[in-house]
DNA sequence: GGTAAATATTGACAAATGTCAATTTTCAGA
DNA sequence: TCTGAAAATTGACATTTGTCAATATTTACC
């Protein structure tokens, strides 16, 4: 079978784009523009979710905290994602935090608009049945890959995502700008073991780095060995 | 924190209890009564879903195979479970296989008639969301605990999410009935790793066991050594 | 451009986990 | 109840991964 990097990743993109433009039009008088700094949390686990958001610039980082404050990195948020609704929902706390790796800008729809939006419109709840349901697959499959592989090959899927996500609109190089420690929590690995397999990577000539900075330079190598 | 188990256990049971009765009422007439032989396989991944799957008797596992005949067992469906829905939903093929732990039966809703009913039923898609939302968030939870703790702690939550699935209604003791290498493949880890743990789990007195079958004896203790 | 603080890298070693090959125990069917 | 096949267990050892401490490099800010 041939290897599919869109089985591990996915994104909710354009999302509201695709509801009735009347429905659309209503929406748009509740949202609101916002903004935050790199480093500042958006919200935090536990707490009650005060609306949806939609992320037109910068990336967002979902995470947990385990104890011995090392940090699990379940998912990168980036520009035309939507996050936050699915707590809302079923009227849970927030199962994760969510914190900015650079400076953001995003849309914010109040929690009331939004479900009340929900009840009224048939579309947007198929919608969005239809979008948690292809999520969850993604999340089905990164999750059996995650149990089934060693680091290196965690760390060689990791890379491949992180290039999508990092992709410019443009269509210009792809820079994978995180830190150590952060792509160390996506993978879920101690920060010197990943070092350690970048470095032979590096070696192999199939990633290039300066500093925290990542270029793929042999993507079909890197899928050569997820098989 | 108190440590909840709720967070990383889901049972989708009564999904459809919930419905309002006339549409139940209108279900049912296509509704059909099956079953299937312990380890024969319900539906294959890569395969077009057929329709919903209502689990009255026996367990089920969903699993992914992986290279070097490992498999990855994602999840434990029991009676009460609603199985089959989610790729269904979005128009996928199913991302994993089901197969038959013991002997089961079920009740099977023909895909045709399920997409009738959630387009004319805003109720259903309204509870399937909401499910699903849920669903979702403990998937979240379990896979952020799968990436950050060792071996013998996700053999640990996992002894526990088995408790729950293998209680019985009629409220009896609870005998946990999986061979090790199915447990090993819900674990992640190899098969000796996982009789080990479990050799040391039984010399501390907080589970028995005699062939494949265990059992909890100290179920606060287990809690206990994850946090 | 210079400097302190943050971050990445490396080395040495310890601990966890996997693999392979016996051996023992359990289980299902005759 | 017996018996062969399947499954669980154990041992020895290899490999992977984590931890801690030191050092080198990069980055942010003045």
């Amino acid at each position: 079978m041939e290897f599919s990097l869109n089985k591990y990743y996915y994104k909710s993109e354009d999302l509201f784009k695709r509801l009735p433009s009347d429905e659309l039009a209503h929406l748009e008088k509740t949202i609101q523009q916002k903004s935050i700094r790199k480093k500042k949390m958006l919200f935090k686990q536990g707490s009650h979710p005060a609306g949806v958001y939609i992320l037109t610039k910068g990336k967002i980082k979902m995470y947990q905290s385990n104890p011995g404050d090392r940090e699990t990195i379940i998912y990168f948020y980036t520009a035309g994602d939507v996050m936050g609704y699915r707590p809302m929902i079923c009227q849970e706390a927030h199962p994760l935090s969510a914190a900015a790796l650079e400076d953001c800008s995003y849309l914010f729809i109040p929690r009331e608009a939004f479900l009340k939006m929900l009840k009224q419109s048939p579309s947007l709840s198929n919608l969005l049945l239809e979008t948690l349901g292809h999520e969850f697959s993604v999340w089905v499959s990164s999750m059996s890959f995650f149990a089934s592989q060693r680091v290196k090959e965690r760390i060689v899927l990791a890379l491949l995502k992180l290039h999508e996500i990092y992709r410019p609109e443009d269509g210009g190089k792809v820079i994978i700008r995180l830190n150590r420690t952060d792509f160390a929590g996506y993978v879920g690995t101690a920060k010197e073991t990943l070092v350690r397999v970048l470095g032979e990577l590096k070696k192999k000539n199939m990633i290039a780095s300066e500093g925290s900075k990542i270029r793929i330079t042999d993507r079909e190598a890197l899928i050569g060995m997820l098989r």
